[in-house]
DNA sequence: CGTTGCATTGAGGGCCTTCAATAAAAGTGG
DNA sequence: CCACTTTTATTGAAGGCCCTCAATGCAACG
């Protein structure tokens, strides 16, 4: 029964029984945030890396004129600020999205034992990569498809993020996003995106109530969105 | 006189000689790629990884519809597929802008490299933790403001990027794209491109002309589109 | 059970797109 | 080095996708 950080971390490296054991006690004594609440602000200089162990939380970042730019959901096992290793500084905020447990582990630590375990390094650096490809995915979404399909192509993306942690029953899941969140991820309005919703219903495409998703037919939502899961499936390469 | 590898890496890790041999061979005998040429193709999966030498790169999805957006601008000392170590198969293009000058590394070198110094795994990943930033900055800046402002950022990013590498002079510096390359990115159209350049002409805020590009005021430039250089600037952390 | 936030729906407007034509620039072959 | 072709930039007109503003109903929460 691993916990998220080291069931994320085996898809992508090969840990020891010592390396999984680091990994676990470094999950022990989360936080517990509230919903909404800020776990990280811009500006800030963490002395801890922190680490989603239970709930959801969104990276962000605030315009001058008030909007919100969303730029990452992220869930069990993912780190919220690695980059800090590098920027020290954080150029953009986190905030639980429902109640959340937060891991506070020291940057020392994580320095120490990078140093001392190199596959952990490996792992971590490996896992980054994984999430340069989500990223950029969010970039094509945006710029290039419709209102429409940007919204399936989100809801696919979140059905396979939940697949992969077995976390889909009867092709629904959990998607506890308000209209808001998902404007504020794909670059659109509330409103609009309420229209968007309600023309998917109309067509079959989900079903949605009570932060509940259900999507029918799956394979259809991809084939209409323009959804490619290749870049969510890293392939386990061994080095050794 | 450090090749681009190097002089990018030591800005996030301490190379020692050695390290720092090893990378400047691995730039050796680079392959040289006719201007617009594919260096790599969805679907591929590379035996080597491919380094930027000389000359710039774009990394770029083509939708089903004919559209492209462009991901990344890839300059000397980028790597362009590092994420294939994990992901095997290529899920984007990548191709030279001009005539560029491109390494060939066996992946088997990477891997082996990387396990026995350490000290360039991690700067490794750190520089894709930098890498990271500026994704999120462009997700940013499509999904929150205006073209107009789009296109400012976007010249404030070139600006910087180039300036780090000592390749800005007089506030000016080569700017090898056309109005489709930059509309591709921003997740435009070129005709709007067009008028916008034009105002950004008009205002005084740039002199663009035979791919050079002039910023006559960059902290003008920088205010009015929200340019924000935190994201580019690592600090060079020391761990030991 | 009132308060607050969220979803829904409508009307009107603006930013950007599409289509089209022309000019300028860059690349190509003789 | 010039004629030819192709690509790129510029400008105009019309239209559409999405935004803004606004009002109503509904769900969540204390």
């Amino acid at each position: 029964m691993a916990n998220a950080l080291t069931r994320k971390l085996e898809r992508v490296a090969d840990l020891t029984a010592g390396e999984r054991e680091v990994l676990e006690s470094l999950c022990d004594r989360p936080r517990i945030i509230r919903a909404g609440q800020d776990i990280l602000r811009e500006g800030d200089r963490p002395e801890h890396l922190h680490l989603v162990v239970e709930g959801w939380a969104i990276r962000y970042n605030i315009l001058p004129n008030g909007a919100r730019q969303i730029t990452a959901y992220l869930i069990p096992g993912d780190f919220c600020d690695l980059h800090v290793l590098v920027l020290e500084q954080m150029d953009h905020s986190i905030a639980a999205l429902g109640p959340a447990k937060i891991a506070y582990i020291p940057k020392a630590t994580v320095n120490l034992l990078t140093r001392q375990l190199p596959e952990l390094l490996q792992a971590l650096w490996w896992a980054t990569l994984v999430d340069e490809g989500v990223l950029r995915a969010w970039i094509v979404n945006m710029g290039r498809r419709s209102a429409f399909k940007r919204a399936g192509h989100l809801m696919c993306g979140m059905y396979e993020r939940m697949n992969n942690v077995g976390l889909v029953h009867g092709n629904a899941f959990s998607l506890p996003l308000t209209q808001r969140e998902i404007a504020d991820t794909l670059g659109l309005t509330p409103v609009h995106i309420g229209r968007v919703i309600s023309r998917l219903r109309k067509e079959g495409l989900i079903a949605l109530q009570k932060k509940e998703l259900l999507i029918p037919d799956i394979e259809r939502l991809k084939a209409i969105s323009g959804f490619d899961s290749r870049y969510l499936h890293p392939e386990h390469v061994r080095v050794n």
